[in-house]
DNA sequence: TGTAGTGTGTAGTATATAGTACACACTCGA
DNA sequence: TCGAGTGTGTACTATATACTACACACTACA
């Protein structure tokens, strides 16, 4: 699914119940130009930058690592945890490329109960 | 460390076995004009490109996922690895964050053995 | 002693990124 | 019916990214 078009979307979808959510008055609140989001939605430009990707996920509640994503990007903080340990992770990432996701979860659950 | 010094001091080490690691030689064969070399090197412009930075890596012999980390990226087939399942790897990279190492590599030695 | 090779200073360029600003036509409720 | 609000077209802009091109002074060794 393109960024656009899903964010379209999302925003009309929320418009149904909140007539606040035209594409003016969430541009407002997102801090962008009305025209921008515009031409945003309809795949136009490129999708934004990931501050003000963030701030349309929060203002649409949607997952930030997800829009990111649909965008073509990382997250800066997952980039730093990575940046932080590079062989380690990018070891680790490579191995979990073709995991399913439910070793993948059991892997992330081992380790959030402290099993070290 | 920071990259650019990293380079001149890798270099300079391969050049003492071997006269052809000169910073023009280097950069001919990375495919770069030495006077961007030598800025690289002294931290005068900031790190190269991804694709620079793997040939950087291939010629000095060094681990390109370090060398990109150093330079403040994270490499492009990584990126696209999260993005694929961007929930499922954004929550693992932030459950491991401040997990031991022998904590992540036992982890990535047990998907490794298939035990999925 | 000259010439081949060394690193570096300066200037400039192309492309991408991330938007702003304003005007326009349309619609919809009071 | 008119005015507020809607989405969009067009034109610009500022900053960052990723380099090239050329000239210069120095050194080393044949």
């Amino acid at each position: 699914m393109a960024f656009g078009g899903y964010i379209r979307e999302v925003r009309e979808l929320r418009r149904r119940d909140d007539r606040s959510f035209s594409l003016r008055q969430v541009a407002g609140r997102v801090g962008i130009e009305p025209a921008y989001l515009s031409k945003i939605e309809r795949g136009q430009t490129p999708p934004p930058s990931e501050r003000t990707i963030r701030r349309l996920a929060a203002e649409l509640d949607e997952d930030a690592d997800v829009l990111l994503a649909m965008a073509g990007k990382v997250s800066q903080d997952l980039q730093e945890i990575v940046m932080l340990r590079p062989k380690l992770f990018a070891d680790l990432l490579r191995q979990l490329r073709e995991a399913p996701d439910h070793a993948v979860l059991r892997v992330a659950r081992e380790i959030r109960d402290g099993d070290w």
